[in-house]
RNA sequence: GCGGGUGUAGCUCAGUUGGUUAGAGCGUCUGAUUGUGGUUCAGAAGGUCGUGGGUUCGAUCCCCACCACUCGCCCCA
């Protein structure tokens, strides 16, 4: 019997979730404090719901299986289709612009390798019907309210922001032959992964010509927002959206984050306007969050159109990250008081404090038997306990214990029903 | 999908040029201390040597396959 979980997929003990919980809490701050609304969808979905976004490529990556009906029915590889599928389902009785987000499991069959497995906790932050790049910069802000609570800055955090549009545009200019436009958005994706010389054969096996080609590589010189100026003017919308953009985020404070890089496409399956990609700046990872525009994709569900802008955020690449950085916090306990007797006799006494104590708002570890007090005050430390109340013999016969703190080594007899006050107290002073 | 590396106690790793009872540190448990933890000291438990097959008198060690992890490609985001 192999007790392993099944290739990519994860555990979680309770250390594990000490720091997965951290994570999420952080997450959910982050989003609530911007008045996102935190919604939730169901992990099985119908198998077309997918098929008909991703195409026939991915079907191969779907967790797709059938129920006792014959139902062809699919574990969610991403969160997007079911967001729209939810904002389609309102229809009109959804207020606009909507802000959603959550944090789901999403699964997906394919290689594993460091940062990417086949199941991983992803939060989604989406704003449905905004134009405005304002919707953008709200997404990103709220994004980056995290990456700085994680403890990370600009210094070790980059986002690479181009648009598509702006690509599109540029290369209108230079009468690209727009034909070859799919072409160019492959090998753009390529850039800084392979030699320039493999860029050039795949375009000439792309039946790219020579003239495009290097009208390609042109605008992959571009390397800033006034060199995209020179060729697409200064009335260009795409152009304009990115630097109102950056305004937006300077004033945020967050403008050393960004970086113009015109290379960057991502999904071009739905992407249609400014997209982004978050890398460590050292390059050890994969992407840390990634996002953008998709306007069309409701209307390609057969939803009324609405503009849309959303990002992604996976839990394995964070956690990597934090890790070489060093910045997972100590695992912190969040047990205040463990409440233990010696005698059985004893034993209802430390039930009813602990009772008292839990209706108090504090959290209380009940011993579950009577021990001797070495045991207790070892485990009493294991589990990160502040402060142990123990009942003996002479104690319970006046209806008290004793309190000890943990951390002074301080310790007095009091009575039960003072107890909870008591460590309330103590734990306001800490 | 292709290629390299790794797999020995719960964890981190030694080790065996193929030979009787496979080791350490940390952790766990017990005791010194039968009403007081974190330190110290003593002791104990814990191993199909990743799984299966092959070669051999004999395999944890050599060979093959598979599984898992990992690195680099391919693909993809």
């Amino acid at each position: 019997m192999n007790l392993e979980p099944p290739r990519g997929m994860r555990d979680f003990f309770p250390e594990d979730m000490i720091i997965r919980n951290w994570i999420f809490d952080i997450w959910r701050k982050c989003a609530e404090r911007s008045a996102f609304q935190q919604y939730d969808v169901c992990v099985v979905e119908n198998r077309e719901l997918f098929i008909r976004k991703a195409g026939e490529e991915v079907v191969d990556q779907i967790y797709a299986f059938e129920d006792k009906s014959n139902r062809e029915l699919a574990l969610r590889p991403e969160m997007t289709p079911s967001l729209a599928r939810l904002i389609i389902s309102k229809g009109r009785a959804l207020p606009l612009p909507a802000k959603w987000f959550g944090i789901f499991q999403c699964f997906r069959y394919e290689r594993t390798v460091r940062g990417r497995k086949r199941e991983h906790y992803q939060w989604n932050l989406d704003i449905v019907g905004e134009k405005e790049v304002s919707a953008e910069a709200e997404v990103l802000r709220t994004c980056l309210s995290s990456i700085e609570a994680f403890g990370l800055s600009s210094d070790i955090v980059k986002v690479r922001i181009g648009s598509r549009q702006l690509l599109q545009e540029l290369l209108e200019k230079l009468s690209f032959n727009q034909n070859h436009f799919m072409d160019a958005c492959m090998v753009l994706d390529k850039k800084g992964k392979v030699s320039d010389d493999v860029l050039k054969d795949l375009l000439v096996e792309k039946d790219v010509s020579t003239e495009d080609i290097d009208k390609l590589f042109k605008v992959l010189e571009i390397n800033s927002i006034e060199d995209a100026e020179k060729i697409v003017g200064d009335s260009s919308t795409a152009l304009n959206d990115i630097i109102r953009l950056l305004t937006l985020m300077d004033a945020s404070g967050f403008k050393d984050y960004f970086v113009f890089d015109v290379a960057v496409i991502r999904g071009l399956a739905y992407y249609t306007g400014i997209v982004f990609e978050a890398f460590d700046v050292k390059g050890r990872h994969r992407a840390i969050f990634g996002g953008g525009r998709y306007d069309k994709l409701l209307e390609s569900l057969g939803g009324e159109s609405q503009p849309c802008v959303g990002l992604g955020f996976g839990d394995v690449v964070i956690y990597e990250l934090l890790k070489d950085e060093n910045l997972l916090p100590v695992e912190k306990s969040s047990v205040d008081l463990m409440i233990a007797y010696m005698d059985e006799s004893s034993e209802l006494l430390a039930v009813k404090a602990a009772s008292l104590c839990r209706k108090n708002g504090i959290n209380v570890s009940l011993g579950l038997q009577s021990q001797k007090p070495k045991k207790i005050f070892t485990n009493a430390n294991k589990i990160g306990s502040k402060f142990v109340f123990l009942i003996g013999s002479k104690e319970a016969e006046l209806n008290s214990g004793n309190l000890k703190d943990l951390n002074s080594g301080d310790q007095e007899v009091i009575l039960v029903t003072d107890l909870s006050q008591k460590v309330k107290e103590s734990l306001e002073k800490q």
